[in-house]
RNA sequence: UGGCGCGUGGCUCAACGGUAGAGCACCUGACUCUGGAUCAGGGGGUUCCAGGUUCGAAUCCUGGCGCGCCAGCCA
């Protein structure tokens, strides 16, 4: 049998890079690395990272590390480390055997440091920051040479050892690259390499007083553990010509080579780890996993599934233009997924009673209903009904708007899975508000199917308010209200102020009481939802991860 | 008035000297027990601009213009 010929699929330009590598036996198979800074938590722009990476590496039968590139123990902490490493093992991704540090190689880097030294290529400076930054010129002027950068080899090697046993506090001398301070490009002006610092370190504790910078050392970790293709986004550009120079200068047991491509930026959010940070610390939203966070502990809770975001950073590619995804990009690969997926159930988050007059009272029955049509391993599930229910209040209207086609005086719709129901008339209030229908049912339709044809423009979701389970319900919306967050002053003045409605009446079909946490179900008609980490039994809290595509606020929007 | 990089429908990406395409978004229609899903169709591009090379340029060359990044002992 002639296999099926597939057209071939398009290789973004990183992975042309590796299969030519692997075509011209420059390597068999690629090894990548994923080097989140223990800092923050990972958010949607590491997903499509992590994805670039591990994905590489799985395509062309290689392999990915987890590398934690902790040179900076001021800022990192063991926190992070736990929760980067749950993030990624929920993306579905496996780094297999032990999570790597830069940390793990601070001897080898300290050496290769001696190294430079030996060899001319470095010097000890003393100068201070400021004189530093004074003397690195400008963009568009040289830097001036530091009266330190003649020092003796051994004058070097001393001051060196000197500065990792802690004889110098912070800041007093730092270990500088000899290169040019003439460069245009300024990462090249004499690079700072190691640097004092007397903090305790997440993992290597007070070993240390002396930490390599990331120039420093991140590409020798690149080439001990092997990395053929060291993936890195835009603003690293100017510095891979001191990761070739540092490759070239050392004895490393490998030569990887950097690529760099875009990061995702997402409309109506901010992707800055900076600015989650604040979010979190200053109390605008509820922590790193809000659901309204671009992080993944935050599209996890709220009920974003992994893999629709894996989708989602398949769907973007990967380039080097600078680019801004729309963020209804990612709600289409969510919902793609959640449609396949998630299990149907009823909840009607603003309640209005309907009493059907030709029911008899106290009669109840259960009718089966589908749990997913796009899925029939889904099965089916029992329901009551029953002669009160609770139905949407905007699946009614007094006065029916044209083009609106649910109940209204008079009118007949069809309860999903249940009977046809006429509306017959309105109780209200003092106020005037409508407070309840008065319906009648016709037995004829049970099931949902009329004998004589007759078919409803509508068909409306419901639950019977005897069993009906009452429930908070929290509305989330963008973050921000502009695409454009902060484009226009400042950012925080575009915090969305409606990004969280809360529901507290919303009545549920019993069943949702069994939905477990980090399980996405639709509630029929109105969108996704899952169970929030604050809900109780007896004291339920469901998230909406994302409404249904709305064609009908879309008639509405236009009059 | 430095260096590096990037400019292709509204958005994201293809097209690698030979008729500018796809996904998303948008608009129609069909179907439907979710105004969802699905299916069918449609509109929309002086490929940043100007020259040049070529039988032929989004693609190669030159010059502009616009945007991004770089002057941390952050990553």
């Amino acid at each position: 049998m002639i296999p099926e010929t597939t057209a071939p699929e398009r290789l973004d330009f990183i992975r042309e890079i590796v299969a030519a590598d692997i075509a011209a036996g420059r390597i068999r198979a690629p090894i990548t690395r994923f080097p989140p800074e223990p800092n923050g938590y990972l958010h949607i722009g590491h997903a499509k990272s992590i994805a670039l990476n591990f994905g590489i590496a799985a395509e062309f039968g290689g392999h990915c590390n987890l590398r934690f590139d902790d040179t900076n123990p001021v800022k990192e902490e063991r926190a992070y480390i736990d929760a980067i490493e749950r993030d990624i093992r929920w993306l579905g991704y496996d780094w297999g055997g032990a999570t790597l540090h830069a940390s793990d190689y601070f001897e080898q880097i300290y050496d290769w440091a001696v190294h430079l030294i030996r060899t001319g290529d470095a010097f000890v400076d003393d100068q201070s920051a400021d004189q530093i930054r004074e003397t690195r010129g400008t963009l568009t002027e040289p830097g001036r040479n530091s009266p330190y950068r003649d020092r003796s080899v051994e004058e070097n090697l001393d001051l060196f050892a000197r500065m990792r046993a802690g004889e110098f506090p912070n800041g007093a001398r730092v270990l500088r690259a000899r290169i040019d301070m003439t460069s245009p490009n300024v990462t090249l002006r004499d690079p700072v390499l190691y640097r004092i610092v007397h903090a305790t370190h997440p993992r290597t504790g007070d070993a240390w007083c002396i930490y390599p910078t990331y120039d420093m050392a991140h590409g020798q970790s690149d080439a001990i553990e092997g990395v053929s293709h060291s993936l890195c986004t835009l603003e690293f550009e100017n510095n891979r010509a001191l990761y070739d120079w540092l490759i070239e200068h050392l004895p490393v047991p490998s030569r990887p080579r950097q690529i760099e491509f875009a990061r995702l930026s997402l409309t109506y959010t901010v992707l800055s780890k900076r600015v989650l940070l604040r979010l979190v610390n200053e109390g605008h939203v509820r922590g790193w996993d809000d659901p309204r966070m671009p992080t993944i502990s935050g599209l996890r809770r709220r009920g974003f599934p992994p893999e629709g975001i894996r989708d989602f950073a398949a769907m973007v590619g990967v380039a080097r233009t600078d680019s801004v995804i729309e963020y209804g990009q990612l709600e289409y690969a969510v919902r793609a997924v959640l449609n396949r997926t998630a299990q149907r159930r009823f909840g009607v988050l603003d309640p209005i009673k309907v009493v059907i007059e030709n029911y008899p009272e106290g009669q109840v029955e259960t009718v089966e209903v589908v749990n997913n049509p796009e899925d029939s391993a889904a099965g089916t599930r029992s329901v009551e009904f029953g002669r009160e229910l609770w139905i949407e209040r905007d699946d009614f209207a007094e006065d029916p708007p044209p083009k609106f086609f649910r109940l209204a005086p008079g009118r007949e719709v069809r309860l999903r899975n249940a009977y046809f129901i006429t509306c017959t008339g309105v109780v209200k209030d003092a106020a005037g508000r409508v407070v309840e229908l008065r319906c009648s049912f016709d037995p004829a339709t049970r099931g949902g199917d009329a004998p004589d044809g007759r078919r409803p423009k509508a068909t409306l979701h419901w639950v019977s308010a005897s069993h009906a389970v009452p429930a908070e319900v929290r509305l989330y919306d963008h973050l921000f209200s502009r695409p454009d967050p902060g484009a226009e002053g400042d950012l925080f003045a575009d915090l969305n102020p409606d990004s969280e409605r809360i529901v507290r009446g919303a009545m549920l079909e019993p069943s949702l009481v069994d939905v477990g946490l980090g399980e996405t179900v639709q509630f029929e008609r109105l969108g996704y939802f899952t169970p929030d980490t604050d809900s109780r039994p007896g004291a339920l809290v469901f998230n909406r991860t994302l409404t249904l595509k709305a064609t009908w606020a879309k008639v509405q929007a236009k009059g």
